[in-house]
DNA sequence: GCTGGGAGAGGCTTA
DNA sequence: TAAGCCTTTCCCAGC
């Protein structure tokens, strides 16, 4: 293809803030918070109207190379008979991708209609507001206080109140906690005992746990919690107390 | 477009493990961990050849649905005269994206020649290499004992002894550190405490931290040092203490 | 703008 | 395979 032409509708795509796809023999030179380099073969760039920019190799899902929205994008035909594709960012550290494409094979710009946004379900905050409408679940007795308590040291997912009267820190995981899930959750439950100078309960609500998370746990006094729910459409349900648990918590009141 | 045709061509795209892209009005579910659904707009569709699926809108970088490589991609023309493409996932959990083209307005499938992998420098562990060779640039009579050091509860960076024979464990980051970077030293310093019953100095090494961060190591007796470096091609290029730093290590030597 | 923290995180390495 | 952890994480919500 030739490059002038190439170049010509670069320029248009951009401006028009069109998807561009561009495909060709080229090498690939990033220099930022990191730096690559990427010898010779075939790949796709995708710019976006936002003006985010990626290179794509025929693998993976994720871009070899990238650079978020808002990004200045130059073209130029080099000396060495290439067209050079400069992506440039300045905030907050300046980062330059450099596309040289010896050859292009392809290249199309799409207008693409969409007004509709992504409606995602199923995320902590979504698990977190079926729980507070029924911390049962969890245990008999607890009633909600506080949701996304902000503290010194990051925030509580759910802060709670026990049958005893006794706080309870709840932290939530949407997957399988590990060791960070576990200290993250003791270094709330240490600051707040600190803070208020009493038994304060921590437990770590969660699908599954990692053995070594687990004793972590029991070695600091916390507890885990397994943590039942499963999608319909974009809405969390919640699976109350397996049988044995529940009937545990009858058989203590 | 005649959905037959592009059943076709995306079949044959799909046998030959080109990548393929198709662009169009369409709407998009997903179930699976999560799920999120997506009404009537334009959009463009990845597959690429180890079978990983993405749907991108005209903005930002990331695609708005997608599924890993090696998922199995199936087409079927319904009853109400579009085109559905399906992506499953059976593991580790059961995914499914489905997109349903009411109009196909763009299909191409590239055959990308590519043999060269990305050479990316820069990272954590390219700062650790660097840093083993010379500790001095930590501190003045640092030296390295073990790199990547596995414990029961994570891995340590680089553990290394001071000129006082005194343990130090030493995270290293490559930008900024917050709460979840110091909670992590103390995790690995606390532990060791623990496991040699006596004194172990932790050190934070990274180019800055956060207020709040820098508060907690204080509190827990542990340390920060600030790391720099630049990047010159894919090559990290460690600077040695500040002129300030430097005058007075050796001031108490 | 900085900070904190989730993500359908993805992807890599090691046990 | 599971666990832990880095990522040019990206992205968003709060302040």
């Amino acid at each position: 293809m030739d490059f002038s032409q190439a170049q010509q509708s670069i320029c248009r795509a951009l401006d028009n803030n069109e998807m561009l796809l561009i495909a060709g023999n080229c090498n690939v030179k990033y220099d930022g918070r990191a730096g690559s380099r990427l010898d010779e073969g075939e790949r796709l760039i995708i710019v976006k109207g936002d003006k985010s920019f990626a290179v794509h190799q025929n693998q993976k899902l994720t871009p070899v190379n990238y650079q978020s929205p808002g990004c200045t994008i130059t073209t130029e035909i080099t000396g060495n008979d290439t067209l050079l594709i400069k992506s440039l960012r300045r905030k907050p550290v300046k980062e330059l991708i450099q596309v040289d494409f010896s050859d292009i094979s392809f290249l199309t710009s799409l207008s693409l209609q969409d007004k509709n946004k992504l409606r995602l379900g199923g995320m902590e905050t979504d698990i977190h507001k079926e729980l507070v409408k029924d911390l049962g679940v969890v245990e008999q007795g607890l009633v909600p206080v506080k949701r996304e308590s902000h503290m010194t040291r990051g925030s509580i997912d759910i802060y709670a109140m026990d049958k005893n009267r006794i706080p309870v820190v709840i932290e939530v995981k949407r997957r399988k906690a590990g060791l960070l899930e576990a200290t993250q959750l003791k270094r709330y439950v240490t600051e707040l005992r600190k803070q208020k100078n009493q038994r304060i309960r921590g437990i770590l609500l969660a699908p599954d746990i990692t053995d070594k998370a687990k004793a972590m746990l029991e070695n600091d006094g916390l507890e885990f919690r397994k943590l039942n729910y499963e999608m319909q459409e974009t809405d969390v349900k919640l699976k109350g107390l397996q049988a044995k648990q529940r009937g545990l918590a009858e058989f203590f009141n």
